[in-house]
DNA sequence: GTGAAAGCGCTAACAA
DNA sequence: TTGTTAGCGCTTTCAC
């Protein structure tokens, strides 16, 4: 059943027809009524392929991957950001694209999608503090959202971002305020903006409440569980350890945990433990000392709301650049709870 | 520059540019190559909205994720599965759609992108032993191939699966070659067709090699880290405790150890740990025990193969129901090795 | 070996 | 408020 059938059923043109069922206002509120009637009851539907090459939109979103970052991206937070974006395509009838390719081959990816006009928009992921692909994203035209930011980067551009600084100075100063002094970061790899975001929340803690500064305390890389295994290992031989450690995700801190285990140094009690991550119920340190959490439904949300905006500029709704930096939804306490902890939510985001 | 502009500038009509480009035997070799220098010089990219109305092929393959199997799914097997299927489609000028619906929607939108026909096929990944999926694909009429097998369904169906019978025969016969007779099985839900064969594969090693079977040692749950801890907490408490365990995931394993650590039991020497993940160089068992591996660079040839063999049926080029069964590259070894170990190749998959 | 023309199913001026 | 008509850019018969 086409709009042809459809119409002569209905003895109207195929213009009223797609007028009716777009919603154009100057149809008549009967017609429209009967036209929407015999939609469904034939259960018509139009071929998404007409319609693209009709009005030119691809009613698509890409979201391309680097190969590189597979390691990175695949991970829960692609996942829940993926899920909530999805939720916000299907609801404009949009679809989601998802190309992974090698590193070298983006741009060209980039370049092929706005030539062939596949999708109407694009989602880049996980950006480094200077990453190619925004200025690539700019010369080529094709609108896009950042989910992240670039902080080294001279072009505009949408972003919506988590504030790990404020995440990660409101953990370290939950530390410090434990009465820690000297805390490890076993931050993710810092030419990734977000791990740069989360060092610099780090120092900014140490800062302002007169902690000195061990740079041999910072550590970044990959965020596994060997990372998190190995800092710990070396970081206990130090002639001054650590008393606390900082960890940027739940597999770091896994094998952060292993280590102190293997080394026999009581958790809570000789050393704290804080992560940033989710699901940490069992997690609690001995089961008094918190953990620290940003819980996968505000990732969601965050997915969501990208494709949102993403969705607002590509319609003409919003002029952009939009920017939008979200508050990790923190939960220093033992387990996921419900919301943020009171007492840490002063202070202004970065 | 589109089709009719080429043909102009080439004083061709469009119909001869056109076979020129996709390849037909009709055209002078000499035409074919003007033809192809002209469209590189000028940049053409064939429309592909015109191009799939005008053929009523989709040029797109989905990917329909339950939302319910995210925990699963949007793992490293997913993660590798995807880029691996990701280069066939790219290969052929074919897209990889990604949609992440509840598990309720999922045959409404299996069924609206065959009414649509916004995809030419689909991929299931996951399958349970009963997955009514398959039926509703099958009822569709959509092509359609299974990564994993559902072994209680009643139709045929393409699918492509890795032997995790055979896998886990293995794992526990090696087990047993060492010298244990308690083991215990930390299985992912049974209602999973994968996780169902595991436990028959640890059976059958069981039976043939005339060890008894206690079905307290087998348990079976989402494969998360606290399942893996509290799953060794609780069977270390029996009175007679399993010697060994052998776990379904990275995770679950990275919770059995730290469960032992809490227990302080020595890993190797008291208990052995056996898993079935990559990257777990450095989790080997106190240097000696080995570790059992079926390594990612095999899932992301099963998402290439899968892809293909979908794209072959699609093509008319290839006769369903098209099965393959895939060992898994298993490594009994400390680390990733390149490749199965010769002691452990005997006997046939299921 | 090449071309003319119809058509894929929809949208959007323009007319009425 | 509705209809006529001309595309969107490609593929594909059919004729030459």
């Amino acid at each position: 059943m086409n709009l042809k059938n459809l119409s002569d059923v209905l003895g109207l043109s195929q213009t009223t027809v797609s007028r009716a069922l777009n919603g154009y206002p100057e149809v008549s509120e009967l017609t429209r009524r009967r036209v929407i009637e015999a939609a469904q009851r034939y259960g018509y539907r139009p071929n998404p392929h007409a319609t693209r090459l009709a009005t030119g939109r691809a009613m698509a979103i890409g979201h391309v991957i680097p190969m590189s970052s597979q390691n990175s991206v695949m991970n829960p937070i692609f996942a829940d950001f993926a899920a909530g974006a999805n939720e916000t395509y299907a609801r404009h009838g949009y679809e989601m694209t998802l190309s992974i390719v090698r590193d070298e081959e983006v741009e060209n990816k980039y370049r092929s999608m706005a030539e062939t006009g596949s999708v109407d928009g694009i989602i880049a992921s996980s950006p480094m503090i200077s990453d190619p692909r925004i200025e690539v994203l700019n010369r080529i035209g094709l609108p896009f959202l950042v989910h992240g930011r670039s902080s080294a980067t001279g072009y505009e551009y949408n972003w919506l971002d988590i504030n790990n600084f404020r995440a990660f100075r409101v953990a370290t100063e939950f530390l410090i305020h434990s009465g820690h002094r000297r805390i490890a970061l076993l931050n993710g790899p810092e030419q990734l903006d977000f791990a740069f975001r989360r060092r610099r929340g780090y120092l900014d803690a140490l800062r302002r409440n007169g902690v000195g500064h061990d740079p041999g305390l910072v550590r970044s890389s990959e965020m596994t569980e060997p990372f998190g295994h190995e800092s710990v290992i070396e970081l206990m031989r130090l002639e001054e350890p650590p008393t606390a450690f900082l960890t940027a995700s739940i597999l770091t801190a896994i094998g952060a945990r292993r280590a102190l285990h293997d080394l026999n140094i009581l958790l809570g009690t000789e050393v704290s433990l804080v992560t940033h991550d989710d699901s940490l119920d069992y997690f609690g340190n001995s089961g008094t000392e918190p953990v620290f959490t940003s819980v996968r439904s505000s990732i969601r949300a965050a997915g969501r709301r990208s494709a949102q905006i993403l969705l607002d500029i590509i319609l003409g709704q919003r002029e952009p650049p939009v920017t939008e930096l979200w508050e990790a939804e923190l939960v220093i306490g033992k387990s996921t709870g419900p919301g943020p902890h009171a007492g840490w939510s002063a202070g202004t985001g970065q």
